[in-house]
DNA sequence: GGGAAGACTGTGAACGTTAACAACCAGTCT
DNA sequence: AGACTGGTTGTTAACGTTCACAGTCTTCCC
């Protein structure tokens, strides 16, 4: 009979007393050392389950100085990219068996990386992930000289830290490809901020498809990811003669450009063919549904965690893995 | 001169033996204690900067049985609404010098609420945030004999536990009457999925509003939040004679019932009026912009980390926060 | 039957911090 | 002067686990 004094959770000490046995025995039951005997093992067990034990894996934490949960850094987990990645994340650590401790960037320089990597440290995670979208964000994790174990998502060039991301100069290269297929002079463009890698990458894929195919580059117009930005670049464009075609950064902003076009009596894809980016959920509802590419940021976040546990758990090699992304077209754009 | 002997980080007693003190003086200085002489503490500060010292947070949350972790449990934190209370959340729990963990959960049936906090439990938070949106992850929680302070967000009756939520019943109320101020005769509704507490909040809002102004009240269609479940909502919708208002219970299933109304010629505002719910950045932006209902989803995740931190540190009164939903007129809605 | 290998179990000491208590010092009160 | 206060510091013992090591008990072989 487990004696009933105080509410104090039972210990190890207890569950041994119970099946009469050592602590360290019930240890060993625990974590599934080999050399119990099977009767022995059922006697701990039931002595487990009887004071309902639980381990206390602070103290675990303590003497192997290993905590199980993993640090993500992050830039506005509202977003839709972020926020799928974040979960990606989330699940494949899970079922890794890893908590998940994350941190929201308001701002994303230097300093707010090197916080939140302090902060995760001193929590003592056993790795990081950090969503990197930014140039200076990926700086600052270059520049770390980091003694835990990390993993960069979309973080362009991060110094020693692996880099998982989706290739974005693909992706761009697929949007303008499409368009010039469909018989298009050339393909006008609204990117995104110009300190984010993701908008880098797809307006160099984006250039890279008009000078293959030997038409003029127009100046891009540059938004911010919101679709009001988008809605801005969307008026101007609307004012400006041939214009035919045009391959926004990303769904939201291609989104406001839609409406633009919409007010001003433009129409999509009438007189001129749009194509995004990310393939958010809204894009198919679209009027007219959006002609996108897709990233799955779900197996973004699984290949860092998978990047991650390798390292913590065995060699460290520097990788970079790129996730391919996929095209999709729907009725946003025709032939000219 | 620290003596280098290793790579092992320094603890306590090397900056005590660094400063010429005992280490609990140490640990007096790094908890602000009082009672510590300026000159010593200085001493023992210099100590720290030189030897790089961090105060081993696993260790402490040994012997003090805190841990500063909150737990999150969540249900899809793609969607908007869970993505920016948890942000809401990670925010307000990091300003109060907390750590969150997340779970995020696919499946929120019984037991997936009770192995997530099971989960959180074992970690060792010192407080819970359930966002649970749907009845079964309610009721989850109220069965739950849970022993660590919790609050939940948007949990209707949740047993013990306190709750913070946002005024659905009125949201439904405010989309409804601002359609009958309008002259419509009566408003039809694409609820959410029934077992959601949000989706059964709107849709009393909307029958009280038309039973108070004496109107018919016509079956709702049910939807599942999905854009694609508004389009087929939409669709039978626009079959139909003497629809000239609607009231969707989220902005997404709204985008899918305007691309509904596109399609078969439905103009909308001119032929019917659509109100939305929740007001995602892009409402604006639809064509028409949509008419919705704000739901401050920064205040929520603020009020709930304030109500558990207060259950935490002092007593835990049960209460109840209802944060009033905000209404949104744009423009696509229009006198009949 | 003696010894060795191997399975199983127990004992003590970490891990790095805070809590509880005791000790010392100076100043103040009686 | 002696007792008492209160600020300041040090000593020892937790917290609950795992690790290293030392046992004990089989079993098997020569």
């Amino acid at each position: 009979m487990a004696s009933i004094q105080g509410r104090r959770p039972p210990v190890m000490a207890d569950v041994a007393r119970e099946a009469g046995v050592s602590h360290q025995t019930v240890s060993r039951v625990l974590n599934e050392h080999p050399n119990v005997r099977g009767e022995t093992r059922t006697r701990v067990l039931e002595a487990i389950d009887k004071l309902g034990y639980r381990r206390n894996l602070v103290a675990r934490a303590l003497v192997t100085r290993h905590s199980r949960t993993l640090g993500v850094v992050s830039f506005d987990t509202t977003l839709y990219g972020p926020a799928s990645t974040v979960y990606g994340i989330e699940q494949a650590a899970r079922a890794a068996g890893y908590f998940v401790s994350i941190v929201s960037l308001k701002s994303i320089d230097r300093s707010g990386v090197r916080d939140a990597l302090d902060y995760l440290a001193d929590q003592g995670v056993d790795g990081i992930v950090v969503v990197a979208p930014q140039r200076s964000a990926a700086q600052a994790l270059a520049d770390l000289p980091l003694d835990i174990p990390a993993v960069a998502v979309e973080g362009g060039e991060a110094g020693d830290v692996p880099v998982v991301c989706v290739d974005q100069v693909e992706g761009g290269r697929l949007a303008t490809e499409h368009l010039l297929s469909l018989g298009h002079e050339t393909v006008w463009h609204v990117s995104g901020p110009s300190d984010w890698l993701e908008a880098e990458g797809r307006v160099a894929g984006w250039r890279a498809a008009l000078e293959a195919a030997g038409r003029e580059t127009p100046e891009p117009l540059a938004g911010d990811w919101s679709p009001r930005s988008g809605y801005e670049a969307g008026r101007r464009l609307a004012a400006m003669r041939d214009v035919s075609a045009v391959f926004v950064a990303n769904d939201q902003m291609a989104l406001g450009v839609l409406r633009a076009f919409t007010e001003q009596g433009v129409r999509v894809p009438g007189q001129v063919s749009v194509v995004g980016f990310d393939d958010i959920p809204e894009s198919e509802f679209f009027s007219p549904p959006l002609t996108t590419v897709r990233q799955d940021f779900g197996a973004v976040g699984r290949h860092s965690i998978g990047m991650l546990l390798r390292q913590i758990e065995g060699g460290g090699e520097h990788e970079r893995l790129v996730v391919p992304p996929a095209f999709v077209r729907r009725a946003s754009t025709a032939p000219r």
